[in-house]
DNA sequence: ACCTTGTGAATTTTT
DNA sequence: TTCACAAGGT
């Protein structure tokens, strides 16, 4: 056994970081507690929320005071919500979901900041109707003869959006003979046909609310999408946000309220969290000070895991000032050799000791490789280490398409890929839709098939207790227990390798052996009535494809074949990689998606590029020995895939192993730096 | 040599 | 949507 053992001393040690807190709790100076990965944060972030419930919690009650506790993530809510326990006093949230029950009742002056908000958007753009080259070339009038041109022909417009270039010039040949070289480039045309558009829409909004019209008279707040839609009054997450600061530092009645009600803030993960946020913060606190209240804002976390483009990172000690830092140490997850190398990538002020005293004991080693030797690598540990079941590898990957594959659903991953849906503007939903941990975020298509997928998992697992094939457990309150026997042996006739042959014979069950009574469950189960091959196959056909031509119609048949074609098994792959209960010995995640988790045994697989950017990780390493050089821009970059490899090599626990599978180019020095041997592949 | 068009592929993550 | 790139036009 390793990492069990904790000296007295260094128990002590620790909880001297925690009194440190607790005494500038007591001084209402607000702290910046910072620690680097498997520290004990969200330890150290509960511990303080309970030395504020014990000591000032009565005093709060009196006064129908709460403390507010910020968290990134809703799992991040909900685990701070079961670790604290059950207490009134702690408003746990993330920071949208409290923005917005701060300000949702400023009805009045929410629309006041969106009518200058709209303002802005106009003129930005207006600015680039005018930057535009043809566009600006013409005088005054014609300028505003274009727009009520296309204004009034804006159906013709969308008709002829996706038509070919050489159509759409013909479509407005006649209406824009006067305008002739405005055509020569279409795609540039319509890039000045849909500003007008916009900056059309957002006038008429503006011109709404003034007139007070119904419908314009308050703001709403979109948490699904991220996307606002101004004209319509809808924001969502970083316009909340916006708005959010901009009425809060725009109403000092607000402010006092806030400050009032809440006299302790925390705010977990701070270097995620919103720049606009910590400006608020420290707004806050100013005007704490001015008017002579008191407030206490503590913020938990590291810079050196901000590896979201959003977050304010290492930012906060300019935006936030005089904020009182709190370096813990201590390390409580891996081993001294994981320690030595995360503690030599992010190379700061932070370097974290174990805290127990048998830290020996793990193995970190990079190696150099092919694309093709990763099945092999993969395998060679799974053998090394003993992997199994209970004991799993997890192994990092860049992106989801390659977690799909290793994981072993490459193929439901391209099927959904080539959809209209997925293809299309919803491009970047994808992932969210068929990949989320979180199955109520799965798009519609992919939760329809997750419930096949569960009655086909739970039908065959004779462990499951029948009540749990269905998530709508009500329906079965009413059932004799003798019923639910008969109608779980019905449906254990189900029959199918592929998915088409299971829908048919569902189908088949449904219709000719399932009694009425019971039909009513199995629509409830699967979310879909009367359930058909065909109907069903319609139904892919209606909601995943954009048909207006034959063409079309074949395409998306192919499509929608292949998507019923493929395997039972596979599809039981990925409803347990939804739910995150794969019983494989190796696990497959993204480097992101892997934050705040620990693992025995990790395998990380490297390659020069990122995304678009071709040199990302050799990047880093050809940097590595002096940043300083870099101009800001590149420092930046440099600081992001820093934080990126810093977080995943700090999820391991015990053994570490690095595969590149790119040439190192003039990387090496950098990585030998940090690993110490560049190991061929040859050698293992 | 430069511009325009059509085509096909695409980074991650959260609210 | 957005970007890169090849093909074809001027």
């Amino acid at each position: 056994m390793v990492l069990s053992k904790i000296s007295p001393i260094n128990r002590e040690k620790e909880q001297e970081s925690l009194n440190l807190i607790f005494n500038n709790i007591n001084r209402n100076e607000s702290i910046i507690f910072n620690s680097g990965a498997g520290a004990g944060k969200t330890y150290a972030l509960i511990e303080s929320l309970r030395y504020v419930i014990r000591n000032y919690g009565v005093h709060l009650k009196k006064h129908s005071q709460k403390i507010v506790c910020i968290t990134y993530t809703n799992v991040a809510t909900n685990e701070v919500k079961e670790r604290l326990g059950n207490t009134e006093l702690v408003l746990v949230s993330t920071i949208h979901e409290r923005i917005w029950e701060l300000i949702k009742d400023y009805k009045k002056e929410l629309v006041e900041i969106h009518k200058e908000k709209l303002l802005e958007e106009i003129s930005i753009l207006r600015k680039k109707l005018k930057t535009s080259i043809p566009f600006q070339e013409l005088d005054v009038e014609n300028k505003e003869n274009l727009k009520k041109i296309m204004i009034e022909n804006k159906e013709l417009f969308f008709e002829h959006y996706n038509t070919k270039a050489n159509d759409f010039r013909e479509a407005f040949k006649p209406l824009l003979y006067q305008f002739t070289n405005l055509l020569t480039n279409v795609s540039n045309f319509k890039k000045i046909a849909t500003t007008i558009y916009n900056i059309e829409k957002l006038s008429e909004c503006y011109e709404n609310i003034t007139s007070n019209k119904k419908g314009y008279k308050y703001v709403q707040y979109n948490s699904i999408y991220n996307i606002d839609q101004l004209h319509r009054m809808q924001i969502s997450h970083n316009t909340l946000i916006d708005y959010g600061l901009r009425i809060i530092g725009k109403f000092d009645i607000l402010k006092q309220i806030i400050i009032d009600k809440y006299p302790f803030i925390f705010i977990d993960e701070y270097q995620d969290t919103n720049e606009k946020i910590v400006i608020l913060m420290s707004h806050l606190e100013e005007y704490a000070k001015k008017i002579g209240h008191n407030i206490f804002i503590g913020y938990f976390g590291d810079t050196a895991q901000n590896i979201y483009e959003e977050g304010v990172g290492s930012k906060i000690s300019e935006v936030h000032k005089g904020l009182k830092p709190i370096i813990k140490t201590f390390n409580r997850r891996s081993t001294k050799e994981i320690l030595t190398v995360i503690n030599k990538i992010r190379n700061d002020e932070i370097k974290q000791v174990s805290i127990y005293d048998d830290c020996k004991g793990g193995s970190v080693k990079f190696y150099k490789g092919t694309p093709n030797d990763v099945q092999d690598f993969v395998n060679t540990y799974v053998q090394e280490w003993n992997v199994n079941e209970k004991n799993q590898l997890h192994c990092l990957v860049l992106t989801n398409k390659l977690v799909a594959e290793y994981s072993g659903f490459k193929n439901i991953y391209e099927v959904f890929r080539e959809t209209d849906k997925y293809k299309g503007i919803k491009y970047n939903q994808l992932n969210t839709e068929i990949l989320s941990n979180d199955f109520s975020k799965l798009g519609e298509i992919p939760k329809l098939i997750f419930n096949i997928v569960r009655l086909y998992n739970k039908l065959r697992n004779e462990m499951t207790p029948v009540i749990d094939i269905s998530p709508t457990v009500r329906i079965f309150d009413d059932m004799k227990l003798e019923n639910l026997r008969e109608m779980i042996k019905t449906l254990k006739q189900i029959r199918g390798n592929t998915f088409c042959d299971y829908i048919e014979s569902i189908s088949e069950v449904y219709t000719k052996k399932l009694e009425k009574k019971y039909k009513k469950i199995i629509d409830l189960t699967l979310g879909i009535e009367n359930i058909t091959r065909e109907a069903f196959k319609n139904h892919l056909l209606e909601r995943l494809f954009n048909i207006k031509s034959d063409d079309d119609i074949n395409r998306a048949n192919k499509i929608i074949n292949k998507l019923m074609g493929i395997s039972m098994e596979e599809y039981e792959i990925w409803y347990k990689f939804i739910l995150d209960t794969q019983e494989d010995k190796v696990i497959y995640h993204t480097f992101h998606g892997t934050k705040g988790r620990e693992f025995d045994n990790v395998i990380i697989i490297m390659e020069n590029a990122f995304g678009k950017d071709r040199e990302y990780f050799n990047f880093f390493f050809e940097n590595f020995i002096d940043p300083e050089k870099l101009e800001e821009k590149n420092k930046q970059k440099f600081e992001k895939i820093k934080n990126l490899l810093y977080v995943s090599c700090s999820r391991a626990i015990k053994n570490l192993r690095v595969l590149y599978i790119d040439e190192l180019g003039n990387s090496e020095s950098g990585i030998k730096e940090i690993f110490k041997d560049i190991n061929p592949i040859s050698s293992m």
